[in-house]
DNA sequence: TATGAATGAGATTTCATTCAT
DNA sequence: AATGAATGAAATCTCATTCAT
């Protein structure tokens, strides 16, 4: 909003400004959606938070649902964005590396973002009941879907076992879940990314003790 | 004079309505606020449901705070208590059997009251940032203590590895969760009793097919 | 309530135990209206306070506003009787004897109850307004019709000047609630009767010293 | 971006606004409680004849309470500022023409706001209750201190008795507002400012006949 | 007659949204 | 395009009063 470097070419210059400010609100929508919690937020809070006054905010978003819905999708969308890349990048390598290396790469953009994410997962769980929230369930779906294709790749290279296939999913969602809950908890320990092993461990390997013929 | 009993002849009668209006209070607000959020939903709704005046809701409950802090205690007791007699009654079974019905008794419970669960993770993620929830962290901190001596228990029997433990608590949970999400999210699709095995498998040998020698 | 004695009787044994409860609810109305003030007092604390129930109160009095304004004429009847009783006994003293009397009279009254003088004033403010209080208003005149008696009676015996004796019975009046809110503002020191004599010397002498030759 | 002078060349527009905004809601708010009573009066009351909205109130005071204290400072700044204006003008002047201009300078004041007077009036016999209204008490005690300061003064001069000077202040405010009830509830009569004289002469002089030798 | 739970109108306060400047 | 004061619908909570027991 304020790079001088911006001041040399023109093309769109009124269009480059829009999405600065677009995201410097996003981002203060992020802190203060995250601190004060989803509904206490007061859309002034997130003004000030932006630097800007609050009618600016109504001429970057509709209304209150869609600031948090864009920050769901701009959010969600890093996450999809950086499981595609470990997806294409881990395409030749073991499977069991691939997945480790899922996990960590998504646990470590979720310790960056840990406040939000919580307050987001809080909001995931009022899905079956707003209608108007389809923009963030088609976010979650695909989310879903990149859990299925590690999933079936898996399973197609017979790392894992096709017969309870259907619950994997969800269950390595719910685990990377876990893990963030559990960092969050416990305030200011230990990231979440360095449970990455030892979830990974307990996903492919179960937790019963290995047999001792290893 | 003030004495209950000296009332009309009826020594418990004003307390035996009190406990049942309170529960249909209670039932009430499970359902209104499973159907409409917990923030969506008003007092007068709550009231209406339970047939009754809001101002009867206040001569119950000091405030909307405590009517949602007293239905989780309400539903939180149940599961802890379900919990705890199945680890009494399950005290001299083999730990995988064990585990499998713990795990289906509390998705059992969980399918039976699936709306209100939701909402209830939904605030669960609330608890890091609110002081005045201390009496609900207080009972997810209990229900933790459950799994944690589950967990330990299958340690102790050699079922469950010691090394990664310190994650299993947590993970179990999780995974009991993902089940429910997943029934949430396919409504009105198989309950999520119905993935107890499955999960336990999962839990206890992992995602990774068995060794040839089965 | 409970005096043994009046169960020997039963003559109006009924009339006399209504009489002693509705005592015992103005009491209590006085001490709870002068400790939590006149409107934020609640009926159900005057209740427990008169160790009764709310519908007790509905039994003896109307309604809130006929609860207050009994209350008023309660005590204004007593204030109203001592100033009677004053005037009968000094009939034949001297008007200064006479007028002291009164004054510490009606202080020490206000001192017995001071709390809910003060309270009884903060309501006469209202007077102007309200129209349901002419029963109240009534009392009110009554006092002053005292207050008239008094100066009316100084003139006449040629203790007090003619021509500003309009002012002189609000002015006397006014005097007295100044030493009551001295009293109640220097909470718990001397009682205003002490200043029953500083009052009458100002108030017949003014504030201008004395001329030399006394 | 947050400079109120880079708005739009208003330097102080807005200011301005706020400050008659501010003033016309204090005007409304006055009429307001002194026409229904202090409790009486609802906010929305006030915003209508202010000409605002509800929500407009509060962007002005904090809530009702503040917004009642606002008004009692705001009128007993201008007692006090009058008065402080009296004793500075009429330092040079003899003591006896000195305080008949104060009681005539204030009683005007008094006429010209009457009903709200009363209705403060109302409220200070609150104070000993309310902890929350130091601000208040403040004022009130400030005012007490400007009669102390009258009397001290006449004290000095020797024009009056140092014997009783203790009680002359309060005694001095009560016959000030002795006259405005009067005033009040003779409503529509000769306004209180027209019985300073006769107040200063009873005041100074007492009741009594003057002795013969005038 | 006493009781006290139920009632529900009504008051305060909040905050997403608008719109004149 | 940015501003921020104004708006007013809506939600929570209170408490005088009623009435079945």
């Amino acid at each position: 909003m304020k790079t001088p470097a911006s001041a040399a070419a023109n093309p769109s210059l009124r269009e480059r400004l829009r999405v600065l400010t677009s995201r410097a609100i996003l981002d203060a929508a992020e802190v203060v959606f995250a601190t004060q919690g989803l509904q206490a937020a007061r859309m002034e809070d997130v003004a000030a938070r932006a630097g800007v006054a609050v009618g600016t905010l109504y001429n970057y978003f509709k209304d209150r649902q869609t600031l948090v819905t864009s920050l769901h999708a701009y959010r969600h969308q890093e996450v999809i964005e950086l499981f595609e890349q470990c997806l294409a990048a881990g395409a030749d390598r073991p499977f069991d590396a691939l997945l480790l290396e899922v996990v960590r790469i998504l646990l470590g953009h979720f310790d960056r973002h840990r406040a939000f994410f919580v307050v987001l997962m809080q909001s995931e769980a009022e899905l079956g009941r707003r209608e108007a929230m389809c923009a963030r369930r088609q976010a979650i779906l695909e989310l879903r879907g990149c859990f299925e294709r590690v999933v079936a790749r898996g399973v197609a290279e017979g790392a894992m076992r096709a017969d309870d296939a259907a619950i994997f999913p969800s269950a390595l969602f719910a685990l990377l879940q876990s893990a963030m809950m559990h960092a969050h908890f416990n305030e200011a320990t230990t990231p979440a990314a360095e449970q990455a092993a030892a979830l990974v461990r307990l996903f492919l390997d179960g937790a019963r003790p290995r047999p001792a013929a290893g």
